[in-house]
DNA sequence: TCATTAATGTCGAAT
DNA sequence: ATTCGACGTTAATGA
């Protein structure tokens, strides 16, 4: 990890063109190669970047970063305030819990929390253009497709509108359930609108129902 | 703007919880008040951050960083191997070219380009919805209505199928496209299906072509 | 403040 | 290598 202060412009070409004027920022060269232009506040995004796999060309102050598409990054370095590199190594990778992955494995097993009486089908069930969440059977033995998300959206509506038009043709008659922890205002409209129900769950609560669950049903 | 290299471990809970086992890091506090922890490898996105607005609370080697909606990332620094920090100052800001709001500007001015004998009516024509970003009429006097993207993916057919919805109400028949220098094969396939045309356009190339399509049109 | 939408989105997994 | 969907998406913009 070099990390450089430096009074610096920077030009991006690629996708996009993109100019900084000249001022002082913190460039930071990883080991893997990429390379960061960050100011001084703004967040994580750095102003410019370039991500591994690329090269970097340094030839009289000028940097020139240049990945395998043919993107480019020029750093015009004109002060150096400070210059330093220090051996990192590799740590431990970054653990993660509460995805949307394991959400759905919660209410795989647990169905009943969605609507009582309805029984699991299949988890990611096929369809021509991508996998339902969950398909499942209510108490009259209709089908009921399922799609969950941490944040209900319209995205997710259109998601689910497009498979139960792919499911109807094949199984008859489906019902739409979209189940999330949290509903944006036009993602509940847009449902209703289509006759999609819409069920909000509670992360935490559905992890805690476990054994209460499995011992009533 | 702060730097350190520490031997650290780091816990966020908020929307998620993760962990980050101990290792040797580069730790940044902005002078925004941000932190950001980074490893020596994997693109510009740190391991864990906080954005500000956050408060930084140090004490006993633990660093409790909080921000508003009361998520909190808690770094354990056990051993620090450079602490240094710069003023950096404010500099101009990145200046963008080639954005999806200067290709609709471009394709504004020449919709012809889209398709020949296409008039723009109103650009940012508005519904019920959100603005659709090109309403126009081709020869036959017959409304078009066009979606730029930089990208076209299933989200900006889903959003142009939106506004069709809405339009044909009040303006009868109208005709859709969907605009775009990239298009992902879905996009392409639902489109389509949906009776959308597509348009790739070069950016590049619609920017060059300027004075020939002013003096041809 | 909330809701909507673009992004050099990035990242990871499945094809 | 491409395509797809999730993301602590982030960040900017308009109501």
């Amino acid at each position: 990890m070099r990390m450089l202060i430096a009074r610096c412009s920077v030009d991006y070409a690629g996708r996009l063109s993109t100019h900084l004027p000249s001022a002082v920022r913190l460039l930071l060269v990883k080991a893997d190669g990429s390379v960061l232009v960050h100011a001084d506040d703004g967040g994580y995004k750095p102003l410019n970047w370039m991500s591994a796999p690329c090269t970097l060309a340094e030839e009289d102050g000028v940097w020139r970063v240049r990945n395998r598409a043919g993107e480019t990054m020029t750093i015009t370095v004109e002060e150096v305030l400070h210059d330093s590199s220090h051996h990192l190594g590799t740590g431990a990778a970054l653990v993660k819990d509460g995805v949307e992955r394991q959400l759905q494995a919660l209410l795989a097993e647990r169905c009943q929390v969605i609507r009582p009486g309805l029984r699991l089908v299949r988890r990611e069930y096929r369809t021509d253009i991508g996998p339902v969440d969950l398909l499942c059977r209510d108490e009259a033995g209709a089908y009921v497709a399922v799609e969950i998300k941490r944040r209900a959206e319209i995205d997710g509506v259109e998601q689910l509108t497009r498979y139960l038009e792919r499911l109807r043709p094949q199984l008859g008659e489906v019902a739409g359930v979209l189940v999330a922890c949290e509903f944006r205002p036009q993602a509940r409209v847009l449902a209703t609108d289509r006759g999609i129900d819409c069920v909000q769950v509670d992360y935490g609560a559905l992890r805690g129902v476990e054994s209460d669950v499995l011992t009533l049903f």
